[in-house]
DNA sequence: CATGGTCAAGTGGCA
DNA sequence: TGCCACTTGACCATG
């Protein structure tokens, strides 16, 4: 399989939402949200039209040669607050995940997870570990219903999202909580390197999560930048790749620096396009592009390959 | 109806 | 101390 079939795009379709309003993401504000806390028929609302959406770009994939994409966690707005199977639409949405679940595995596509940052499994704060587990547990129930393999195939990917009390501390919290968490969430859960140097390279994460509780991990191209834990690249893709199980092909995560686009700001922030060459290093992994162009990012660099600097000038012209 | 201020959550780094 | 950055910009009050 080509490595340009092994490119993904997360969460948005950026085509698709500004020419006709698809998307998964439809969301309300706190207020909002209580206000219709007795029945939700609100948030069953806004979760039906998503998972209808969810469904297009399945297929606009599919129209398109995409086989790896990011659901977002946005689908289910305020997923914690609630059971998923007591909204009132939970019938036509359960059917919906099922018909874009199959779709998926029909085309042969890969879909993933990527709780957001708040989602801290090693937290010292009992509170916000017990949340994040409901939380995982519930991203990988939807992935039951959709009928997606219990396997990384599809991942559930975070961070240890905490240092607190020291690195094998705090990795050792972390294997502790994932003991406790559902079975298939334990068989899907991976864990993605940092971006800050004070945190987890793939070295820390080979010998302080992947030696105690064997979940695979993801490498991210871009955060290694600035956490190498004295890797190579090269290196530390393939030690990341050797932690997956033979059967289900590795993930990488991939950007370019926004700096690319805007100089002044932070290195490790993403640039909208694709500046430097994608590379899985011989090892068949998929790899997530994490541009903000999202699939226009992906189908730009695989009809004309890196993206100059001259190009965000008429970007901008373009979109102005 | 367009737009800008604001928005659940945890954590760490930086000005 | 307060902002930015990260999984994803989207919601909604105001003019």
């Amino acid at each position: 399989m080509d490595i340009k079939s092994r490119l993904g795009y997360p969460c948005i379709n950026v085509y698709l939402q500004e020419t006709e309003g698809i998307s998964t993401n439809r969301h309300m504000i706190q207020k909002t949200f209580e206000a219709q806390k007795s029945t939700n028929e609100g948030v069953s609302k806004l979760a039906l039209q998503n998972v209808k959406d969810l469904v297009k770009i399945i297929q606009w994939n599919e129209r398109n040669g995409i086989k790896f994409f990011r659901m977002s966690s946005n689908i289910f707005p305020w997923m914690s607050e609630y059971e998923i199977t007591s909204l009132p639409d939970w019938p036509l949405i359960e059917k919906n995940l099922q018909l874009a679940g199959k779709l998926a595995m029909q085309y042969g596509q890969r879909l993933t997870y990527h709780p957001g940052p708040f989602n801290v499994l090693a937290s010292q704060s009992s509170f916000t570990a017990r949340k994040t587990r409901r939380e995982l547990n519930q991203h990988s129930q939807i992935m039951d219903v959709m009928g997606l393999p219990a396997t990384p195939w599809a991942k559930i990917n975070i961070h240890v999202n905490t240092t607190q009390g020291g690195k094998e501390a705090a990795a050792e919290r972390f294997c502790t909580q994932f003991e406790k968490l559902d079975p298939n969430t334990k068989a899907r859960l991976v864990v993605e390197n940092d971006d800050k140097a004070s945190q987890y390279s793939v070295a820390d994460l080979y010998e302080l999560i992947y030696k105690k509780i064997g979940i695979p991990i993801t490498f991210d191209v871009h955060h290694h930048k600035f956490c190498s834990g004295n890797m190579s690249h090269e290196d530390a893709a393939k030690l990341a790749v050797s932690t997956w199980p033979s059967d289900v092909p590795a993930a990488f995560h991939f950007a370019s620096t926004i700096n690319h686009e805007e100089p002044e700001k932070m290195a490790r922030a993403h640039a909208d396009w694709i500046y430097d060459e994608v590379t899985d290093y011989g090892t068949g992994a998929w790899i997530m592009c994490e541009c903000k162009a999202k699939e226009v990012a992906i189908q730009k660099y695989i009809r004309e390959g890196v993206t100059h600097s001259d190009y965000v000038e008429k970007y901008e012209l373009i979109k102005s």
